[in-house]
DNA sequence: GCCCAGGAGTGTG
DNA sequence: CACACTCATGGG
């Protein structure tokens, strides 16, 4: 089953490539794939509309999709508003199209915990082992992220030895710790209550807490700061210091919109280093 | 082999 | 508050 809808500006490879979420696939033609929920979905970036192909008699894909590339952000705005800050102003319009992702939030609360010191091409085959073996499959090959419930029925042990490291025990903890009512009744806490909560948490710190907070609750003005976000912050602003110094200079800084400027300085910063072209610049 | 990775937890000064 | 150290292991 094929629609098209309308998501605008949207660069799928910059959006689903740059490490916000892991289990998308870019197969050839910029036409990206996977898992979406309950559903398999495949989405083929048109001139003006975002055509999208799912199973059939899949009702809520639009919603999935519309959700999932937060349709509803008004990204033409944000970049004005960000674009006031003379370093971000000055590459801002070839990331027109790089848009913030809403993931589930339990998917990505233990995304992110898999994702401490380790690389993204690590951080994706943790998270495909642990949807192959404890994940719901929604077509051949091809399972969800394991819900909460589903989880909770892995052993210590048998965690430990599916390549996680040290993170294997921070899962089986994250598991006992919290669960689908405790993470519901997060949603509506403000965004410093929800950051403290997440922190209570094992194997969550200022860092995780903060990538949660904006791609699993949906909170833009957070601004997770990792290796590459302080070496932007101490190349483009001069900036050095504490989690907590640097979170209040990206704070006063950005404002409200800090998780938008961040991803734009994360994506520079990774392309950069991989030799590609450099967005922003201190000059 | 070597260095690094979308860090966190714990102990110490 | 700031550091220092440890944690387990794959990717480039």
């Amino acid at each position: 089953m094929k629609f098209g809808m309308r998501i605008a500006p949207l660069n799928l490879d910059q959006t689903l490539g740059c490490g916000q979420t892991f289990r998308w696939r870019r197969l050839a033609d910029g036409v990206w794939e996977g898992p979406l929920g309950n559903q398999f979905v495949r989405m083929n970036p048109r001139k003006s509309t975002l055509e999208v192909d799912v199973a059939p008699g899949s009702k809520s894909a639009r919603r999935l999709v519309r959700n999932h590339l937060r349709a509803s952000d008004d990204v033409a705005s944000i970049q004005k508003r960000l674009s006031e800050d003379k370093v971000l102003s000055l590459g801002i319009t070839r990331v027109r199209g790089l848009r913030i992702v809403k993931m589930d939030e339990w998917e990505c609360l233990v995304s992110f915990v898999l994702a401490t010191y380790a690389n993204i091409p690590r951080i994706t085959r943790m998270i495909e082992t642990l949807s192959s073996r404890y994940g719901e499959e929604i077509v051949d090959g091809v399972r969800a992220f394991p819900t909460h419930e589903s989880l909770s029925e892995a052993s210590k042990p048998e965690l430990a030895r599916l390549g996680l490291g040290y993170r294997a025990d921070y899962v089986h903890s994250l598991c006992e710790r919290i669960d689908d009512r405790a993470i519901s009744h997060m949603t509506r806490l403000n965004s410093d209550s929800l950051r403290e909560k997440l922190k209570e948490l094992p194997g969550v710190g200022d860092k995780v807490a903060d990538c949660v907070s904006l791609f699993g609750f949906g909170r833009l003005e957070a601004f997770p700061i990792d290796v590459w976000i302080e070496r932007a912050l101490t190349r483009l602003y001069h900036k050095r210091g504490s989690y907590a110094k640097l979170r209040a200079f990206a704070s006063e800084r950005f404002g409200e919109y800090a998780g938008y400027a961040q991803e734009y300085l994360y994506y520079n910063e990774r392309m950069r280093a991989s030799g590609g072209a450099c967005l922003f610049s201190d000059e």
